[in-house]
RNA sequence: GUGGGUGUAGCUCAGUGGUAGAGCCCCGGAUUGUGGCUCCGGUGGUCGUGGGUUCGAUCCCCAUCAUCCACCCCA
């Protein structure tokens, strides 16, 4: 006897966590838009060798966390781990790039086959953004100004903190990547078993190891910042600039390196500390190789993504869900007996007809009228229609205050609308 | 992939080698047409699954699955 259950890792969104995500969802849709930046929607599925191109071959994302399968003509097709490389994919594709700037933003599931934990889900949601085409720091500042701007609207501003690093041009992380590579490869014999993997697969990442064992080794290590090339010390020395003339504050984090191949030049992440080890919030930085290697013309770009989850995990967590998310009827219609049960019904349409933005829940399934109200009280709805026999036979409605001390009055159809509009002034627009 | 914790009612959790408990929720009543507070009653469980030890296992042992946390990695 087996259950059917949800796939590990993938979690059904209850009703009672929806309308926290459809309030932070309308924070997104209205702060893109007073950006100017604009919509782009993907396929969940793409070829295979999209992410391996693009994220990295020997990272561990395309190493051994990808949904790949065959499809039933053999392609190999793989859920999207991350959303940068479609947008890419589509923009290109679409012929976007061709002298233009793009400011384009995403929503959407991604996939990636990871032991859970808090945090972290193998079927997850990100919003991210991608623009293309523009090379300053100005842009580089422009995104961190607007994921800024989400925080303090979210009230986040105080619990998160902005890391900045630069990786440098393509051209210069590399040639820094040797001489890590040299330096560590000379004291093997000090790496833990993590790092000595890594010295092949990403040998920046030891930089961030959390083994306390290996942190004298690290601090003597060569450091990226005193190898950029010039160009990108003035970029990052410019945004840095920009940052601190907005009031947004930073930190340096010399440590700090992206996951994924394509990054150089500007990296960012804003983290928490009230989340466990899964602290990163948002990230990302500039990929100005990326667009190319995906076969476009040279096209530079900047983007980051943001874990939805997490961030309602840490609104959630913090105690900065707004209270009314919870309430989701205004007023509770009922009759006082099945006999009645078509007035009401009839009278819900009525009142949404003329009060469209007013959320009326109707009493059906019966019951003991003691039960009704009981369900009025328990909807949340402030204010309780009553449909009774005397009610009925005048065409009246009586209201019952739920949620304070003002006595019940029995109302003719015209009133009681005029009543709700003047309790309800938001209910007159949808 | 590695390590640790937890699986008992819809939810949060007690519990004992001898046939299962509380609180909340839900339903009904005290209160023929009035919720919240109180009181009374009721519905609801193959004790995650499979195997082993035992006269007997929800409890002990093994395996397995799920879940949580951490490592790795990442949003």
């Amino acid at each position: 006897m087996s259950k059917v259950q949800a796939i590990r890792g993938m979690n059904d969104l209850l009703p009672e966590q929806s309308p926290l995500w459809q309030y932070f969802e309308g924070h997104i849709q209205a702060l893109m838009s007073r950006y100017g930046y604009q919509e782009i929607r993907t396929p969940v599925l793409e070829q295979t060798s999209l992410f391996k191109r693009s994220i990295g071959e020997v990272t561990d994302i395309v190493e051994k966390e990808m949904y790949t399968f065959d499809d039933r003509s053999g392609d190999s097709l793989t859920l999207r781990p991350e959303g940068t490389a479609a947008v890419v994919r589509a923009a290109i594709e679409n012929g976007m790039l061709h002298n233009q700037t793009q400011r384009l933003w995403y929503t959407g599931p991604m996939f990636r086959y990871e032991r859970p934990q808090k945090g972290r889900y193998r079927q997850f949601h990100q919003v991210g953004v991608e623009i293309f085409g523009l090379d300053g720091p100005d842009i580089d500042a422009e995104a961190i100004l607007l994921t800024a701007r989400l925080w303090k609207q979210l009230g986040l501003n105080e619990h998160v903190t902005l890391e900045l690093n630069s990786l440098g041009s393509n051209e210069a992380r590399s040639a820094y990547r040797s001489l890590l590579v040299d330096y560590f490869t000379a004291h093997e014999d000090q790496l833990d078993e993590d790092s000595r993997r890594r010295l092949t697969s990403n040998p920046l990442r030891i930089l961030d190891s959390k083994n306390p064992a290996m942190q004298d080794l690290i601090e003597g290590a060569p450091q990226l910042l005193e190898h950029l090339d010039r160009e990108s010390q003035d970029h990052f020395e410019s945004l840095k600039r920009l940052l601190d003339a907005a009031g947004i504050a930073y930190v340096i984090n010399p440590r700090l390196v992206r996951g994924l191949d394509y990054y150089n030049r500007t990296v960012f992440e804003w983290t928490t500390t009230a989340l466990g080890s899964q602290g990163t919030v948002c990230a990302g930085g500039r990929y100005d190789g990326l667009v190319e290697q995906l076969g476009g013309k040279p096209t530079r770009a900047v983007g980051f993504a943001m874990g939805i989850e997490r961030l309602v995990l840490l609104l959630d967590t913090l105690g900065l869900v707004p209270p009314e998310l919870h309430h989701n009827v205004d007023v509770y219609l009922m009759a006082m007996s099945d006999h009645g049960q078509s007035q009401a019904l009839l009278l819900g349409e009525t009142l949404r007809d003329a009060l469209p933005g007013l959320r009326v829940q109707v009493h059906c399934g019966g019951g003991s009228f003691k039960s009704r109200m009981k369900k009025a009280d328990r909807s949340g709805a402030s204010l309780a229609l009553i449909l009774g026999e005397d009610e009925l036979s005048e065409h009246t409605v009586s209201v019952k205050y739920l949620r304070d001390d003002t006595d019940q009055t029995t109302l003719d159809q015209p009133s009681l609308v005029a009543l709700l509009t003047e309790r309800f002034p938001a209910a007159t627009e949808h």
